[in-house]
DNA sequence: TGCATTCATGATCCTAGAGTCAGGTTACTG
DNA sequence: CAGTAACCTGACTCTAGGATCATGAATGCA
């Protein structure tokens, strides 16, 4: 019998099944992946069926009203999602286009860590392009882990324990706050009596321990504004001219001329790491030299210690 | 963009047509792909070009009136065929099949050093299908390099550098003739004096230094037949009732009460090794011990040193 | 209990791409 | 130089499987 041929006896496989198969895997469930299409819900219901009858085995179980992927069909996802990178890189390849990689971390960590380095990345991965992959920390976990993302960024108590990891150091948070409000050497105290402040949404990790720590030096702002995300704060400090705290790594977003920035006697324990696929790595030819130049580079300067 | 949007952007992609280029490859050119089916000629080169517009890449170029598979398609067909192993597998597995292992050798070693062994084998394996594939040693170096093959039994010489192997020992030779031959306590160059023999056709390694033996004992037998393989030669041996040569393991295929076998004293220097594919020892989650329990298996007993 | 969400399924249409046939062209070979 | 082996191409037909629409069933929620 000739390679493969039992493969391919029984029809019921083809690669636009393959597809939406990924597709639902990563949404979780159908209507997620068809996203409010009643055409692809019911192909997609209907070519999730005949997925399983090819291979014989359920890929999927109801769970109240939805459908959640099995162990056995999240092993099928990775290889489909492994398949299908191999393909795409070839030719990306053999197109003479440079090799993507993809970063995802939060968007604040995207726009204040990586960006401002991306030719300095550049230099060390070689020709490629850096696909910026913003993802709240849980998502950039489970990506890193299941490959769709090559590196990425984000705290270490959320790392993936079977990812490669590299140091980045911990985060320094700073007081920003418009050149005036620091008039004749006032100092951080005196900032945060007297001057409009903007924070974060309730919630997070962050905010629970920025609480503690104004109880704990007895400071207490006059807020007129909550965020929902770093980004959103620190275009609030631009824009409104209130004072904030933010990550120092935040400083590349202002105006040295306008806002002065002055270093909170503070560390919030945030140790972030840099993470990877390993799979990955190698099937893109970055040995761990470059990854761990890579992680030295992020590091480097700019409010990691 | 979603994920592999971009793969599937352009149409031209198909398993189909994956498989086609992978048949191809194997074969080494169209023509013996095709197997003399004209329609499959003409599909396959249609085919071939479309894959090639796909990934906008060379896969073949014509050298004399055939064409030849280029680096760049050798590398896909690596892809495809390692992508095709993994579904295979799963599917394989899902449907409560055993695993198949396939283990790739020249015929007569596949029928005398693993055939009787099958049963053991599969205690050092697991609950597996063993494939035996009978093929030239040129052919069980490439096969396992390239991944069609899991595990490879040849010479020394002819293992290939990048796979994993065990050492199996010296293949010893010995005499085959029928009881008779041996009478009143004649020795080897008795019975190669008086009876009649067989020996393989010329042309191979083995012919050589057999030849040299010959000459260097003053044997001159009188042969009356000359087989193409070893398993020929051997059944020429049982049914026919000639003497010969045989590599020592294959007394398995005879009956003891009519031939006697005796050692010759003459090594002709096969060193014998296990070879392995390792991406696909990992595939199938078969560990370096089993590997090498394997290894120490074949090479237990019956004409290995 | 009514209503929305989510998935399943039957019926039908449409299309990319497989399959087939009938010529080519090119390069090797006796 | 004729013959042939190996591949290419155009012009079809055929079909598996994708696309669409309509509807039903199960679950959960207000």
């Amino acid at each position: 019998m000739n390679a493969f041929d039992r493969l391919f006896l029984d029809s019921g496989l083809s690669l636009d099944r393959l597809r939406t198969f990924l597709e639902i895997a990563e949404a979780g469930n159908i209507a997620k992946a068809a996203k409010g299409d009643s055409n692809r819900q019911s192909q997609f219901s209907r070519q999730l069926k005949e997925l399983e009858g090819f291979f014989g085995v359920a890929l999927s179980r109801k769970v109240g009203r939805r459908i959640e992927i099995t162990e056995e069909g999240h092993r099928l996802a990775g290889m489909i999602r492994r398949h299908f990178s191999e393909l795409d890189d070839f030719r990306e390849v053999m197109s003479g286009r440079p090799t993507a990689i993809r970063i995802g971390a939060a968007a604040s960590v995207l726009e204040w860590m990586v960006l401002p380095k991306v030719k300095r990345c550049r230099e060390v991965l070689g020709e490629v392009v850096l696909e910026l992959e913003p993802c709240r920390s849980a998502d950039v976990a489970r990506g890193v882990s299941d490959g769709r993302l090559d590196f990425g960024i984000l705290r270490e108590d959320a790392a993936p324990a079977e990812a490669k990891r590299w140091k980045l150091g911990r985060i320094g948070y700073a007081l920003f706050a418009p050149k005036a409000a620091w008039r004749s050497g006032a100092g951080i105290a005196s900032v945060f009596a007297r001057h409009d402040f903007g924070e974060l949404l309730p919630g997070g990790q962050f905010h629970d321990r920025y609480r503690d720590l104004l109880v704990q030096q007895k400071w207490s702002p006059r807020v007129i504004a909550r965020a929902g995300s770093f980004l959103q704060l620190a275009k609030l400090v631009r824009t409104e001219g209130v004072a904030a705290v933010l990550p120092a790594t935040a400083a590349v977003e202002f105006d040295a001329a306008k806002l002065r920035s002055q270093p909170l006697p503070w560390k919030h324990e945030r140790s972030m790491m840099l993470v990877a696929n390993s799979r990955n790595l190698e099937r893109l030819g970055i040995r761990p030299g470059s990854a761990s130049a890579l992680a030295k580079l992020l590091a480097w300067e700019g409010g990691l210690l």
